[in-house]
DNA sequence: CATTTTGTTCAAAAAAACTTGAACAAAATG
DNA sequence: CATTTTGTTCAAGTTTTTTTGAACAAAATG
């Protein structure tokens, strides 16, 4: 087990640091990565988030965009979407005119984002949507009516517990 | 408002019946369609576990081909995945060779097969993971190694809450 | 045992999702 | 105000995921 320290690539002249990622860092951010795609979220918002969570400081796209080896445009979309959810805040920082970004690190702010954003804009319009096969099966006089009720009262109490279950979860976290 | 009585079409002569889907099973499928997409799961899986929440009698394979004009591949494939997460079972009927499906339907159980299948995965091993970052941690001695322990010991904190509210959630349900 | 029925598998096709990069806009700088 | 810096947008390209369909296996039937 040779103890090698921390083997950033010494500075080129410029003071652009083509700082590779290290193997904590790297490591961390895949947790992320793995995080984003269970839960239906593209890997490069995984690497953004999990850059800036390893990070001590707040990082401008320039930086996002060199460790990670994302275009622009990826980076530049992926923080649009991260903060449309809350994963991420803008930070201004005196002397440099780029943005800078901080990941919000509360658990329950992260979780209460997405779910803000992902999940209650269906479960909200689930409820409609219930009374709208109602008004179908009324018009459609199936054969077995009373079996097709059934499954729509069954729906809509999984709705309503759904609606109950999820704020819950958020005030645990 | 005309009431226009269920309009499957008479039947052809064989006993083959190409009844398309009423209005309300059409809208009725179309959540479940929605809600797979939403925890990540392909279309086909929502229509097939749809339909089958919308019959009242169990559906054999070609009759989920016939009705959602899916491929026998995609649906063989589509309810191998289904009975591996438990959302439908095979069962039985006396005087007919094919094996028939019938849906889950109890909310807490469909919720602990995709969870215990797909997520509980992820979260055990998430464990030894976190173990592994930090070894890296101390081989990389990061010059800001106390920054990169504190978010090492925020990451365990998430796993832990979320070990303990999983569980929770289900048992409510 | 040849034939039919039922169901699985998997390579290739199709569709969906994601990423890139170049063009553009907006704001700061000198 | 011309130039540079920073950031967004979006069409086209790439990758990943999903679906198809044909070949195959297994079991029942006559």
């Amino acid at each position: 087990m040779s103890a090698a320290r921390n083997t950033r690539s010494p500075l080129p002249e410029g003071g652009e640091v083509q700082s590779d990622l290290l193997e904590w860092e790297t490591s961390m951010i895949d947790i992320f990565v793995r995080a984003a795609s269970l839960i239906g979220i593209p890997k490069s918002l995984g690497q953004i988030y999990g850059l800036l969570f390893c990070s001590d400081r707040p990082l401008p796209m320039d930086e996002l965009i060199d460790k990670l080896s994302l275009s622009k445009g990826s980076v530049s979309q992926g923080l649009k979407t991260l903060r449309g959810i809350g994963a991420v805040k803008p930070v201004y920082l005196i002397g440099d005119r780029r943005d800078h970004y901080t990941c919000e690190d509360r658990l329950r702010r992260l979780v209460g984002g997405f779910l803000s954003e992902q999940v209650n804009p269906h479960l909200s319009s689930g409820s409609e949507r219930l009374n709208i096969i109602e008004e179908a099966i009324k018009r459609d006089q199936p054969e077995n009516a009373k079996h097709a009720l059934e499954r729509l009262k069954i729906l809509r109490s999984w709705h309503t517990k759904t609606k109950l279950v999820l704020p819950a979860v958020q005030k645990f976290l």
